[in-house]
DNA sequence: CCATTCGCTGAAACTGGTTTCAGCTCGGCC
DNA sequence: GGCCGAGCTGAAACCAGTTTCAGCGAATGG
């Protein structure tokens, strides 16, 4: 008693459902392809009589199309993907903050890939978010696994890069001017009187914006060491273990100077951090002791000890810019690939005050 | 001169592209059909030949589906909505990153929404992720808007709350056990010899953790106040203006506490800061002259003045608990809705200790 | 030995849109 | 009046999958 295939011609769908362009359609009584267009070239092709009716129609039904149904078949999906090397670093927050921003002014969603510093999951995030169409990648990522970004760009995906660059890869890039930031802290040091310097970050390998601001240290020490009299660096790689090898480093810091003022340059907060818990071990006091300034303007740098000095990044503005690049890419804006490097500021408290007030 | 219209039959397309089912179909000669059973049964209805046949072509051609074209057959896209309050507010970033961790082990991607703590876009945020078919909600909304929540669910889909609840609302609701936590730091601050009590809060209004929490102190404080000699409490709404505000009730305090020890309770990390700060501006000492127990263990509380006292929220478990809930309900668990109740754990710094190490 | 059932496979319909192409109507022009 | 082109609309193909249904061969049963 096989029932006779029905044309099941006009499935009118429950109200619980949302309303679908056929539904519109049939409601207007026009077809699919006029509502499409009444949607996507509205001005053009339509008449009035028929326009108001598709647009009637639409409010009578508040339809609003199938994000998923475009994506597929237009291959946009008004989606950009994030990866990030980690939520839980404030540096990477303030970024998403800023980029989710004007993703959002733009129409488009953000979806979230964290890496938990894991670096092997650098192709994987990038596989995952390609299957979902998204229209273009931001990466804050570890930058082991270039090649992963790579495919990114091959897929014909436009990428911005945020504070971490590949350098193999040809794409936007958007970070603070670390060059600069470096020599804006060790100058306020140099001038505070801190002679014996170390400079501490997490390992340095492979991630771009370490690289920069060790260089840059090391440039500042070579360059002014002649002039400045009893200017010396170094620099040490905190890996966030118990802390012995940070107190070693800054007990040795201290023998070294001698009678000489010894400073830290801390590369972002979670360093900073480290520090200030191993001199609350060695019961040094942060400015007198040791003087501190460290990456990034945190909430809370003002009430930890005497206040730390920072350099504070321009974060909002960093992954503003980033969306901000990555939309006009896909706007269809071609260039070459551009760098923008946003200035750091200094925000000098008691932790780089010799004198305690 | 037109064109004949061409079978278009077999579209081979360059290796550029993603592969589909099509090529798939084609490069194992079976139909598309026979490559989606293998997919998606596997096991069931499939000869031995024919699979492996499929098995090696997909293999050849790296094949992986289109989450986008599944979700469009299905209705089911492997998405979950994250809708939150302020991604600024560390409490909700440690509850994102574990949920994040949860939903990619379940082989779900996230979507996120922030509201940027502007509740007229709940609605917005609402709707945005339901048009890209997510499966289910995470909200840590500011609850103004109920009704929006109420919606997802009514399209039928699974929401789970975290931290703040709506009432009028059937969902899985995970969160910390504000009225324990509440009663764990005030004992401790009674223990402290703490008398002359002030909780300090973001506006109540709306917010149940908030309002759980203020009603906990109430609570605490008549309950107490006839056997524990000279206890008494009072609630302030700290609103991030200048500070004034914050400054005059600090004031009031310890005017009121006379020759009684005074201390405050902060609903969270971001009030605890206002009270450091004021209590900066006025000079006083955190613990001798007032004491302070704040909500929200942060990496940087032991080194805000002499080490702030707080009360700890299982922040990763939570975001990982309510991932969890959904995704069970996604694999189709009914259960009439849950509230699972985290307990918080105080931890104990200079803040709250009366006499000066 | 034929009928039924079972197991497996493929063609085609369907998801919700966009886009191509063909057709229809109307106007202008010769 | 007939022809041509322009303007507007609808039917159908298409995106990349899933699912239904029908068909086919083999196995089983009577």
């Amino acid at each position: 008693m096989s029932t006779k295939k029905l044309p099941r011609s006009i499935p009118i769908n429950p109200a619980s459902a949302r309303a679908t362009i056929a539904d519109v359609a049939r409601a207007a009584s026009v077809s699919k392809a006029t509502v499409s267009r009444f949607l996507n070239h509205r001005d053009k092709l339509l008449t009035k009589e028929i326009a108001t009716r598709v647009e009637v129609a639409i409010a009578a039904l508040s339809y609003s199309p199938s994000p998923m149904a475009q994506a597929l078949k237009r291959g946009r999906s008004r989606l950009i993907g994030l990866v990030v090397a980690d939520v839980t670093n404030p540096f990477s927050v303030a970024v998403l903050r800023g980029a989710e921003k004007a993703c959002q002014e733009a129409g488009y969603l953000l979806m979230l890939f964290n890496l938990g510093n894991d670096s092997g999951r650098e192709r994987e995030a990038i596989e995952a978010l390609t299957a979902y169409q998204v229209e273009g990648f931001i990466l804050n990522t570890l930058g082991h696994d270039a090649g992963a970004a790579a495919d990114a760009a091959r897929h014909g995906k436009p990428v911005v890069l945020v504070d971490r660059r590949h350098h193999e890869m040809q794409a936007d890039f958007v970070s603070l001017d670390n060059a600069g930031a470096v020599r804006l802290g060790l100058r306020h040091m140099v001038e505070a009187g801190y002679r014996e310097l170390l400079f501490v970050s997490e390992p340095v390998t492979d991630v771009s914006s370490r690289e920069e601001r060790e260089a840059a240290f090391r440039g500042f020490i070579s360059e002014f060491s002649q002039s400045i009299a009893g200017l010396q660096g170094r620099t040490f790689e905190s890996t966030g273990d118990g802390g012995q090898a940070m107190d070693n480093a800054l007990r040795d810091l201290r023998k070294r100077a001698g009678q000489r003022l010894s400073g830290v340059l801390t590369s972002n907060a979670v360093v900073t951090l480290r520090v200030v818990a191993s001199m609350a071990r060695l019961g040094l006091r942060l400015g007198p002791d040791v003087g501190l300034v460290g990456f990034d303007d945190t909430e809370w740098s003002p009430y930890v000890g005497p206040g730390l000095s920072t350099i504070a990044q321009p974060t909002d503005d960093l992954g503003r810019i980033a969306a901000g690049c990555l939309i006009e890419r896909l706007k269809g804006l071609e260039l070459p690939p551009r760098q923008i490097l946003l200035s750091g500021r200094l925000v000098t408290r008691g932790s780089s005050q010799t004198a305690v007030i």
